[in-house]
DNA sequence: CTACAATCTCAAGCTAACTTGAGGTCAAGC
DNA sequence: GCTTGACCTCAAGTTAGCTTGAGATTGTAG
């Protein structure tokens, strides 16, 4: 029980320290999200600093992004080293401003809306609402694209 | 082709208008956001309203709802006869409010990890980050929660 | 009437992000 | 030294939201 600042953390600890389940954590490190080193044994010992890293996939999953997204940007931190601060604030930089765009984008499709619902033209030929390019929602394979609804005989 | 207002649409057709793939329209159907009805063939025939509902379930998808959820608000259209601009209004309205909360949510926990990440403390036990109630972004089965590391010696 | 496109149902397959289970090993306390 | 809980790997299962394929039927243009 008592860890000193340098001692690894087995999966178990990472697990009640961050609330992700031993299951995910090694679902994580598979895709590429975190790499333990192992002991003699062969159990995974963690770095203190791996508990931040697993917060900030939980963040970054709050906000949408996918598993290889994410991995893209941690991907960004020093190997091998524990990151100091600068290294995350970095890795914020980069964050913020996709969340920005996301932001963004959510709130002028709601503006949006607004304007189609409140005339009850949604998906008229005049509607602004067609195509929108936004990303922020899409998951799976469904599909693509918003048409409209020509009034041939309104 | 020249359809008068009072026409059925067949499924292709209401697939060609939407964008969306015949696949997924019966996918709907059987998930019970819409309810169109048969002709004496068996085949499928939608109403033209059908073209906004099924443009509203796009929308709606794009702001991350699932499809339970959008058959609930979907449920409040009248059965039978076509939605008129008051009925769609009204939906606007409930869509709204939920989408104006998750905006404030995204942009709250933004400004949260700026702080965060800004000072280096992500996951430590007096970050603003702690547990965040929202749901926007979850799927799946995942992790529920943060925790912190608890700097014992930091 | 015939051909061919569109539609039908039903079952199975797909992806992401995990969880669950089986069967076996490691480590810490007594 | 033994027991027990934590850990290991690997395979298979789960959910959402569809897609794909097989095999059969319907609708329509010529």
């Amino acid at each position: 029980m008592s860890l000193k600042p340098t001692d690894r953390l087995p999966i178990g600890e990472l697990a009640r320290r961050t609330g992700i389940a031993v299951s995910a954590i090694r679902y994580y490190e598979e895709q590429g999200l975190i790499a333990p080193d192992r002991n003699a044994g062969g159990q995974r010992r963690f770095l203190r600093s791996d508990i931040r890293r697993l917060s900030f996939v939980l963040i970054a999953q709050q906000f949408g992004f996918t598993l290889p997204q994410i991995r893209e940007v941690l991907d960004k931190l020093p190997n091998g080293r524990t990151p100091n601060k600068a290294d995350w604030t970095d890795i914020g930089e980069t964050f913020r401003v996709e969340l920005d765009r996301k932001i963004e984008t959510l709130t002028e499709l709601r503006n949006r809306l607004d304007k189609c619902v409140g005339c009850g033209c949604l998906s008229l030929t005049d509607c602004t609402l067609y195509n929108p390019q936004d990303r922020a929602g899409k998951k799976g394979t469904g599909p693509r694209y918003l048409m409209g609804d020509k009034p041939e005989n309104p």
